[in-house]
DNA sequence: AATATTTTTTAGGTTTGTCTAAACATTTAT
DNA sequence: ATAAATGTTTAGACAAACCTAAAAAATATT
């Protein structure tokens, strides 16, 4: 199937709007892609012409099985890129979005695959989010370090992989245990720490040296 | 200066149409573009309005200065990406024209400069065309190996680097000599030897070792 | 120099993706 | 249950980039 990058776009914010399963509206995706509602609708005639959406006047939508497939496609090229952009580049992680919203477009098949097996088959990209395989599978959450954890991510801490004595006071000190949720607000490349927030505190200060200790999962 | 896909794709063929001078005729652009001579006029008129190209009706077209500055930045794109698809992602050279075709059209500044860095500021994409700087600027043509030089390039001879009684007698029997015109019609992997057409003769066999010291450059 | 041929332009049409304004459906409130 | 408000679709228009067919200009031929 040959999407123009406008369909593609469609496609792919359907796709986000319908992450946890309801019907996306006309107005919901109007507002996401800044176009008019009557936009909308005439591009939706076109999504089901070509059979990517199941559509029903006044009904909402939403992404059938090619169009998720076609739709994974999409996002893993968005995603691969801004890895690269990110890791080979050098870009800060806040400006690789806008470029591989081009990036994206460009359909070789054989590109991409290849781009993949240059970056190592990475599983998540700058953000923190998956990156479909090539067969549009992609793990749904990742353990990571919070000493890795972007900036603004909301996250579970999940394990602690230094049992020290020390280690555990500081964690109690910190209110830190398994199942907290938290969020990075600023990091200092200084001296590697890092300003958590913790539920409805102030955020806290912690050093690299306990960050790299501490993995969380982000949230779904 | 914003230009469409398409804008850059006039501009970059009546670049390459102008090379030697003269200046650009529709039908010329046309054949070049696949495209019927109405869409040249139409589009000239635009580009004309935007003040890239120097156009009289009937009279044909050649870039301005804002013109020629605007496809060496495509052209620049171009090849950048040919270098990166060819290196880096382990394309063969023939197969990295289509896609650099796409991605020329992503123009974030940033982007191909970062890029530029991250390839080591090259000088020449891998049919050994010069690529642009910064600046605009390029070499004008490249000295290299035979055994280097890209399939179905016609260069010319301009030096040997090993003058033994043995290679000149080799290349006096083939008759090559400075300034002999010669283009790659084969070559095999197998012994690295290659088949070179000179001038309307039936290609001639030289071994990978020759080739290695016999030092050409692309024809203007 | 006049005519034939070729090249280029103009005029009007098509498709894609957008828009505005009006009509129609659905939901909410009285 | 009906009216008001909100949400969605239809109808018609527009710009970009192409097209075909016809007209106009330039070039070539006799």
């Amino acid at each position: 199937m040959n999407l123009s990058s406008s369909e593609e776009n469609y496609i792919k914010t359907i796709y986000h709007l319908q992450a946890h399963g309801e019907t996306v509206t006309t107005n919901a995706l109007a507002q996401q892609l800044v176009a008019k509602p009557a936009s909308i609708t005439d591009m939706l005639k076109k999504l089901k012409a070509k059979k990517l959406v199941h559509y029903q006047p006044y009904r909402g939508f939403r992404l059938n099985n090619e169009g998720t497939k076609a739709a994974l496609g999409i996002i893993r090229r968005h995603r691969l890129w801004e890895f690269f952009l990110a890791e080979k580049l050098k870009f800060d992680w806040d400006e690789v979005h806008a470029i591989a919203e081009e990036l994206e477009h460009v359909s070789s098949r054989k590109l991409v695959d290849k781009l993949d097996a240059f970056l190592g088959y990475p599983k998540f990209d700058p953000h923190g989010d998956p990156i479909p395989d090539i067969n549009g599978r992609m793990e749904n959450n990742q353990q990571v370090s919070l000493a890795d954890l972007p900036l603004h991510k909301v996250a579970t801490v999940c394990q602690v992989s230094n049992q020290s004595r020390g280690m555990l006071e500081l964690l109690r000190h910190k209110h830190i245990a398994i199942g907290t949720k938290l969020e990075v607000k600023k990091k200092f490349s200084f001296d590697q720490s890092i300003d958590v927030k913790i539920r409805q505190q102030a955020p806290v200060n912690i050093s690299g040296e306990l960050a790299k200790n501490i993995f969380v999962k982000y949230d779904a």
